[in-house]
DNA sequence: GCAGCGAGTGCAAACGATTGTAACCGCTCG
DNA sequence: CGAGCGGTTACAATCGTTTGCACTCGCTGC
């Protein structure tokens, strides 16, 4: 800072009071004890000279410094743009500040320590792996933390979520009503709870309707893996009708295999993706998507945690409900 | 925190020395003045308790907290993840924690003061506006400051953006390498540098081409109003058979608009975009567009700042060189 | 044998806030 | 008339670090 700040001794010496006064009339859990006239004037002062408390000697004082930490496993990925967008506009409403961090699942220890460090009021970790250490330990000995998209199975932490078992039972119904009975899933990596759940929702539905089970599992959520994963699945079973990816990059990878194979996406074979990431509508062909709302989803996150800040139990997990974007690679008709 | 941070008396008390002493030892810069044998005890028993400086405490003495702030106009652009992601993996290599905060040109304020309030020892700011109050206080009065991706006409700060007049250079030689003369520009905004900046570039490079002046403004960087634009150019002059966007979303309006007058994207009207955004080549057709390595961009940007930090004095601006993607959408054959 | 020196440490004051406790004032009441 | 009391305010400690200054101690050089 060029300008020097204002600090509260310099509104009590204006106000003609000394820093403690100053210090509770400003506070309005205190303001009761000290006279209304001199809150007032205290008041006046501080506006007149335009003073901000600083937070950071607040938090060293009172070991609150109203930030919050938010990791996320990867910046680049559209994903999470509205994620953090929804985190942001919850907790600036509240007067908290965010700071963000990226890391893999892998390496969130040194990102967690660091925002500990910083003594962070409470956490947010989109970086959750399935089965992960760091999780437990914050469960533990951490500050109040959220999980946002990814949760965890070996530790009880409050985690906002999609629904994924609803949406892969959209999408699939879908199928179903579209006529398609040979239907084929290529599954996300198995260390996140999307890649797992989205796997054991599928078979779970497709049980239901008696369907045989056609899996694959993807390496990764991206687009090759998703082509290299489609190609085993066709291999292994010519008769597939339908396709449901993991996420939009798997299916993006679906329609990369099924060309290669020489048939049409949304003709031949049907393709669904899962997210609705932008500009899905415009691929060729546009492709039916399981939408989950991102940024609603961030915006629950913070809710919660604030909620948490402020003495509530959290409840355990709450899932969020998607909906069933549907476009022509599920129903070439409207093409 | 639930577990007691171990602090620096702690760590003193462990060693047998005062605590001064102890911060010397553990401070490189002032490590000198302390007996090395001093310095191994001290170190170890650190090391020993997990001894972790408070960085608030630090701050509060030193007045430098290691964190910059991030303001970013609109987190749910994917244009910004990768600008973020450079940011960040800059800044923690150093040592800095990123503080994230979002406003439009229009709401920096208060996202500025809020930063500046938690001590941030620089910012960066890719929410610039062409002319920009808050970035002209900024300058006189304020830590050190880089701006990313959009600079500002009317204060004297140093930026990170793209080379536009190169950019849309390699646009234009490419379309009329492949015959075009009659080209229409759909310009973004003029309240941002990326909008005249490149309908200035576009003006001037057809200028030396000696070819005709056909530009049309949308109102914003999107799809609707690129393809109202797009309307508008198409009836002015019906004889257009190229168009450049101003970004690739004024594309993808230019892309509506096109088809809504009867003719094909690629074939009888060529389109490119801006910005080449993720998932570009895989819409229909997959389209021409102007590439920026944004996440080197974000890397760029912390890097200057960190120099700045380190008291150098900083260059005005620095352009990075875009390069063409060339694809469908000039380039029919390939379809 | 003592002033002076330099190396190494300790002391204590910051930084800007919050907060427990003491002190003061003018009253009332016993 | 003095103890006690409610209402206000001031004092001072505290949070965890850094840092200017003073101090000690063992030497050297005169």
């Amino acid at each position: 800072m060029i300008v020097d700040r204002v600090t509260l001794s310099d509104v009590a010496a204006a106000a003609e009071v000394h820093v403690s006064t100053a210090s509770r009339a400003l506070n309005a859990s205190t303001r009761s004890v000290v006279k209304p006239e001199t809150v007032k004037r205290v008041l006046e002062e501080a506006e007149r000279l335009g003073y901000r408390p600083d937070p950071i000697a607040r938090g060293l004082r009172t070991n609150r410094t109203h930030s919050v930490g938010v990791i996320i496993p990867d910046l680049e990925n559209p994903l999470f743009g509205p994620i953090i967008a929804g985190i942001e506009a919850g907790l600036v409403a509240d007067g908290y500040s965010v700071l963000i961090s990226s890391a893999t699942s892998n390496h969130q220890d040194e990102a967690v320590r660091s925002l500990a460090d910083r003594n962070v009021d409470g956490l947010i970790l989109a970086s959750a792996a399935l089965a992960d250490p760091v999780v437990e330990r914050l469960v533990k000995t951490g500050p109040p933390t959220v999980l946002v998209n990814r949760f965890t199975e070996n530790a009880d932490m409050p985690a906002i979520i999609g629904d994924d078992l609803l949406g892969i039972r959209l999408a699939v119904d879908h199928l179903v009503e579209m006529g398609h009975t040979r239907i084929g899933h290529v599954a996300g990596p198995e260390q996140m709870s999307t890649g797992i759940g989205r796997r054991r929702a599928f078979e779970a539905v497709m049980r239901d309707y008696g369907y045989p089970l056609l899996v694959e599992g993807a390496r990764g959520f991206q687009i090759e893996p998703g082509a290299t994963a489609t190609a085993r699945l066709l291999e292994r079973d010519p008769s597939i009708t339908a396709i449901v990816g993991a996420n939009d990059l798997i299916g993006l990878g679906s329609y990369l295999a099924v060309r290669a194979s020489g048939r049409r996406v949304g003709h031949d074979i049907a393709v669904t993706g899962y997210n609705d990431v932008t500009m899905l509508d415009l691929v060729d062909p546009s492709m039916t998507s399981v939408h989950v709302a991102y940024r609603h989803m961030g915006a629950k996150a913070s809710e919660l945690l604030m909620s948490m800040l402020g003495g509530e139990e959290a409840p355990r997990t709450t899932l969020l409900e998607p909906t069933l974007a549907v476009r022509s690679s599920t129903k070439p008709s409207s093409d």
